[in-house]
RNA sequence: UGGGGUGUCGUCAAGCGGUAAGACACAGGCCUUUGACGCCUGCAUUCGUAGGUUCGAAUCCUACCACCCCAGCCA
């Protein structure tokens, strides 16, 4: 990757601004709780793209270590081959890097402790806290019991140390069908937390795993492979989403009894939620499998990688990430709030280009027609400091078509029949004639008439012109694709009705291409980490995936605010 | 009917017994060669409800109510 993510200092959050996670492990830290050092990790499972909820962990989780002078460890949860890929460990590892974190030499994978995690098994059973257990599935599930009824033993709970010990032998020597056997712990059947009642340790899985190939045929549960790990790491706060409260008792019970040489503690948080979109892996694949969306990239989609694509930057992300806050109640996060992070940041870092996505011609017809001048105008308009560009001026230009209207409403202070308007950095124009196509009616062009004591745009004798309009000049612009993005969703919570599918709430106006775009040349030279304000549009960023030479592909970021707009809705 | 959690502005979120931070959104206004940015102002007499303790409660106690999670050989 490129620099830009590679800034971690800038992680660091605010000391003042403590959240309850931060106060356990100041408070632990002042009680030398774990010799005074902070210790975490990020421990996705490697099947599928990180999305921003994982954006929120990897900050608290990379944030918290940064703050502590600690470190914290990049760990795949790699215990079920069935659904993981070594293409999805890749994307992670570029993803969590190019928001700008750095795991050192702390990169693992839970199937590294696969012997391990065989070993503590063995010295649980020899312990008489687990058991070969070989109910089906389905009896397990009977045996169980239910949330307000207690479970039952299983017949096979109480097998014989050595038979317990043959069976797990052989169980990792493939001598069994998959969902023959399993190994349990032996807790308590009758305990109202289901995750006590006989978890399942290992199951037989004849599949082949990403790392460690064919020579397993029996793998770990998360449940109980995720503390070993975590111990095995000397992991100081583990922490993961509320879901797993209930599996901290079993969490604890584990360590306990294994006695390991460190126990982490667990402390669990609320994962992200935002508007109009779908947070879970699993939603995310069947939209990219059933092609609703181009893929994992898509830059509508809240992976990390579309919204990389969409043009966020790792800035914008630390900084909503550190925005949002951290609790433990569910909440919804507005959507506004992204959008606000990556504006204030493109705010002052983008420079500003000029765009017309929708071009209109105008013909100024007192401006000769050989003539062509170069034109300054600020890179940024606060910081001089990113330089000035020239563009050309001439007899033809393109205005936005919204730029106009024959009959404009009040307080609407762009070109009309008549008015006079500034074109940025260039000359004031009055529109005196609308020329139509005489079939459709439909607009084709202006003739406008400009004002040669105004070049630079000012206004020579004082006289007030509200209305400043980007331009580009036809004879030089470049044609380019530039694609508009909406909401996923057209509601704010697409999972609210368990009834209907979020599928059903999907915006057919998500994507909106437009490809005959006309751009101010410069735009040419635009590179794909690049980042422009078109003014008065939004932000925008080349497409990574579709841009070809000399047919560029732009992508908007987000809007500028429009207030505009805004009195056009209230209206 | 079991177990585990959570309830503070429209949305997030501080607060930890001394009299409701901040952000987003929203509403006004100023500024403006981006209707952007920036700036100013307003926006919870009230903290799920009801009682109680206290000079004093969002913070402590009691009861109730609402919502979320858990019955994968997924993570």
């Amino acid at each position: 990757m490129h620099t830009e993510g590679s800034n971690p200092q800038s992680a660091i959050r605010n000391p003042q601004s403590r959240d309850f996670i931060r106060t356990i492990i100041a408070e632990d830290l002042k009680n030398n709780k774990h010799g005074g050092r902070v210790t975490t990790r990020f421990p996705p499972e490697p099947n599928g793209f990180l999305h921003i909820g994982h954006a929120k962990s990897i900050c608290l989780n990379f944030g918290v270590a940064l703050e502590n002078n600690g470190v914290c460890h990049l760990r795949f949860d790699d215990t079920n081959p069935s659904k993981e890929e070594i293409a999805y460990v890749e994307s992670i590892k570029k993803d969590v890097k190019w928001l700008g974190f750095d795991w050192g030499d702390n990169l693992f994978f839970a199937s590294d402790y696969f012997e391990q995690l065989y070993d503590y098994a063995v010295q649980l059973i020899k312990m008489g806290k687990a058991y070969v257990c070989s109910l089906s599935a389905e009896e397990i599930r009977e045996y169980r019991g239910t949330l307000t009824e207690p479970g039952r033993e299983s017949p096979f709970r109480n097998r014989s140390l050595e038979e317990n010990l043959d069976l797990f032998t052989r169980m990792r020597a493939g001598e069994f069908a998959d969902g023959t056997h399993v190994l349990r712990a032996k807790i308590d059947m009758s305990s109202g937390n289901i995750n006590m009642r006989d978890p399942v340790l290992y199951r037989i899985l004849h599949a082949s795993h990403h790392r460690t190939g064919d020579k397993w045929c029996l793998y770990p549960m998360y449940d109980y492979t995720h503390p070993i790990s975590d111990a095995i790491e000397k992991i100081t706060h583990s922490l993961c989403t509320l879901e797993f409260e209930d599996h901290r008792p079993f969490y604890d019970w584990l360590l306990d009894t294994l006695q390991t040489p460190a126990h982490p503690q667990q402390i669990e948080f609320a994962r992200l939620n935002l508007t109009y979109t779908v947070m879970s892996k699993r939603k995310l694949l069947k939209l990219v499998n059933e092609k609703r969306v181009s893929g994992w990239d898509d830059p509508r989609m809240l992976t990390i990688s579309g919204l990389r694509r969409r043009g966020y930057t790792p800035a914008a992300m630390r900084s909503f990430c550190d925005t949002i806050g951290l609790a433990k109640r569910e909440s919804r996060v507005d959507m506004g709030v992204l959008e606000n992070a990556i504006r204030n940041d493109l705010n002052d870092t983008a420079p500003r280009a000029m765009a017309v996505l929708r071009p209109l011609k105008v013909v100024i017809t007192n401006y000769p027609q050989e003539q062509e001048e170069e034109l300054e105008i600020d890179n940024h308009p606060k910081n001089p400091e990113m330089g000035k560009r020239q563009v050309t001026f001439c007899r033809e230009i393109y205005i936005e078509q919204d730029d106009f209207l024959e009959e404009p409403p009040k307080k609407f202070f762009r070109l009309a029949p008549g008015r006079e308007v500034r074109l940025r950095a260039a000359y004031l124009i009055t529109c005196d004639k609308v020329v139509k196509d005489e079939q459709s009616g439909k607009i084709i062009e202006l003739h406008c008439t400009y004002d040669p004591a105004s070049r630079g745009g000012s206004s020579p004798d004082g006289r007030k012109v509200k209305g400043t309009l980007h331009w580009v000049s036809a004879r030089h612009a470049i044609s380019a694709e530039v694609r508009l993005y909406d909401r996923l969703f057209n509601v704010e919570n697409p999972e609210a009705d368990k009834e209907t599918s979020f599928m059903s709430h999907l915006n057919s106006n998500s994507l909106l291409p437009l490809t005959d775009c006309r751009l101010e040349p410069g735009l040419a030279a635009a590179g794909v980490n690049d980042r422009f304000q078109f003014e008065r549009l939004g932000y925008f960023c080349l497409d990574s995936v579709d841009t070809a030479p000399a047919r560029p592909v732009f992508n908007r970021t987000v809007t500028l605010r429009d207030s505009w707009e805004k009195i056009g809705k209230n209206a």
